[in-house]
DNA sequence: GTCGTAATTGAAACTAGTTTTCAACTACGT
DNA sequence: ACGTAGTTGAAAACTAGTTTCAATTACGAC
C-alpha cells in the first residue's frame, strides 16, 4: 500500500459518479501531486480484480470507473446527472429458469446495470 | 445500400459469435476485396443505432459486435465456444421494484448480458 | 534503526483502436 | 444518360492503453 494507491483509491471513494481514467488522475493528483498516470491504470487494475472497482459500461465505449464493493453487486445510475450507486440482494436469478428454457443455455452468471433517476434528482425535477 | 455494407452485414450475420472490428474486416472482405476498415467502423455505428448490432461487454474492455434484431432484447454468451445468442420477453421489470424500493432510484431503463453454457457445448462436455 | 530485496513508480516510447480529412466513386431519383 | 447527395478508402491525426527501464519505495529480517 504507498502513497499513489492511497490516492487513487480515495479519489475513487469520494466520487459520487464514474470517472473516466483521466478524471481520476486529476482528481487524485491533489492528493499526490507527482501521481502518474500509467499507475491510475495499474492500481485500476489491481482493484478490479480485488472486486474493489467496477467498470461501469455504457453504450458505446466503457471507459468509466465506480467504486464497489466486494462480491456479487449491481449499479445503477442516475440519467440525470450520472450519480452511480450499488445494490446486491440477488435476483436475476429469479429469471434464470426462464431464461434456460427459452434460450437452451445453461446460465451461469449474469451482468445487469440499471438506468433510472436519482432520489434527489426526483425531488428536484418533480416534474416527469 | 451498397456493396461494402452488404458484406459488412453478412459477415455479421453469419458469424456465431461476437466479432472484433478487425475480424469482421477480414470475413467481410471475403466478399468485397477492396473493403476499408474505416467503412466497418462506419457501418457499424449505422447499423448499432437501426439497433442491427449490438456491443458485447466483457471484463475489460467492449470491443466485439453481434448481430441483432431491432427493439428491446439481451445476449447471452457460451463461456466455452463463445457462441452468443439472444433473447427477449422481458424479466427484469419484475424486479424493478425491489430494486426501487432498495435504491432510492426511480429505474428507466436496463441492461442484461448473460453467460452460461450454450446447448452443443452442455452436449459435447457432459461432465459438469 | 539499518539493510536487502522485491514490488512499485513515472517518464518516455510504443502499440492498438478509432476518427477525421479529402478526393474519387457509387447509388439512385429524374 | 445525368446530376447530386451520400459513400468509400487511403492516409493522417488522434485517443486510449501498454511496455520498458532506471530510480524509488515499502516492508520483513536482522
Ligand atoms: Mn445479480
Ligand atoms: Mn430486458
Ligand atoms: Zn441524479
Ligand atoms: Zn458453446
Amino acid at each position: 500500500m504507498t502513497a499513489p494507491r492511497r490516492a487513487v483509491l480515495r479519489a475513487l471513494a469520494r466520487a459520487q459518479r464514474p470517472l473516466s481514467v483521466e478524471e481520476l488522475h486529476e482528481r487524485a493528483k491533489a492528493q499526490h501531486a507527482r501521481l502518474g498516470l500509467v499507475t491510475v491504470y495499474r492500481t485500476l487494475q489491481v482493484l478490479e480484480e480485488l472486486g474493489l472497482v467496477r467498470r461501469i459500461h455504457e453504450q458505446g465505449a466503457c471507459r468509466s470507473f465506480a467504486a464497489s464493493s466486494p462480491g456479487h453487486s449491481h449499479a445503477i445510475t442516475c440519467e440525470r446527472c450520472d450519480k452511480s450507486s450499488e445494490f446486491n440482494g440477488d435476483d436475476v436469478c429469479l429469471l434464470t429458469g426462464a431464461i434456460e428454457r427459452k434460450t437452451g443455455y445453461r446460465v451461469s452468471g449474469h451482468w445487469l446495470q440499471l438506468v433510472g433517476v436519482c432520489p434527489s434528482c426526483r425531488k428536484s425535477g418533480a416534474e416527469r
